[in-house]
DNA sequence: CGAATAGAAACTGTATCTGTTACATATTTC
DNA sequence: GAAATATGTAACAGATACAGTTTCTATTCG
């Protein structure tokens, strides 16, 4: 997992989005309960359209809401969304090719990290908004 | 999984070891497979002598080895010894607790978090070295 | 003693990320 | 049409993390 707080914060949006059930939020409202500026906010919720999550209209009485419901909605999707492309991190410079080690390691890696990529998937992927907004009411 | 290459670099530092049969490298030998600096190669091997996976000795003919055979160390134990507490990304600043979404959503999503990491961690955890060494030969 | 090696501290350049300001664009309301 | 209210986006600053490098100390072998 990456080690930014974007999909920590984008999950607390959508999440914000599913509890207010098709009310238009705006990115100030928003930042009000993430703790953060509404531009941060802002930038996500473009992300998440991008990737047909949400929906955002402009102007007066503009906001955003969820583009479908929250159990139609996988943190996966989410993820994906927020944290594009996350390519395995391998080494920074190509090692060296006359080593049989360093001439193979990283297409042995790149299996290796694949195979737990979408073993984490997996759990994400049958994670629904849905849940972790009823986890949420739980709490209280 | 984080963003750095010390994963990757240690993977690569202990598949060399295990293939060297208990004959001790140099962290310059080590540096030129790899293609990087002795010293990075040094403070992976500090990591990785401190989590008890490999040996070091100083002076001439100094150099490091395999603490135990390659069939019993995992790559879940590299991951650990080199990339340790790795703490969930969540919000830099903590969410607004006068809100229901914001007081709670922490907590679940540590909760997520932790479960998607344990599967992540099964995968590495039943990956031996031994086998990436294995399928470093096959690759030839 | 001298060569070779690990260990460790300190520093640099680069990249990434969050937060912020500023402004353009779109939409509703009056 | 003008004003108010939003989003969209570019640009910038400060903080942090990381890889790489230099330099020095400590240790070991011959």
């Amino acid at each position: 997992m990456a080690r930014n707080c974007r999909f920590a914060v984008a999950v607390h949006i959508t999440a914000l989005l599913a509890t207010m059930e098709g009310q238009p939020c705006t990115s100030e409202w928003i930042a009000g309960s993430v703790n953060t500026n509404p531009v941060v906010v802002r930038r996500l919720l473009s992300a998440l359209a991008k990737a047909g999550l949400v929906r955002s209209t402009r102007g007066s009485a503009g906001g955003s809401v969820l583009a479908r419901p929250a159990d139609r909605i996988s943190l996966l999707d989410i993820h994906r969304a927020v944290d594009e492309d996350e390519e395995p991190a391998l080494h920074n410079q190509p090692p060296n090719p006359a080593c049989p080690v360093g001439r193979n390691i990283q297409s042995v890696l790149v299996r290796v990290m694949e195979r737990a990529d979408a073993a984490r998937d997996a759990v994400l992927s049958t994670t629904l908004l849905s849940e972790v907004v009823g986890a949420l009411k739980v709490e209280g």
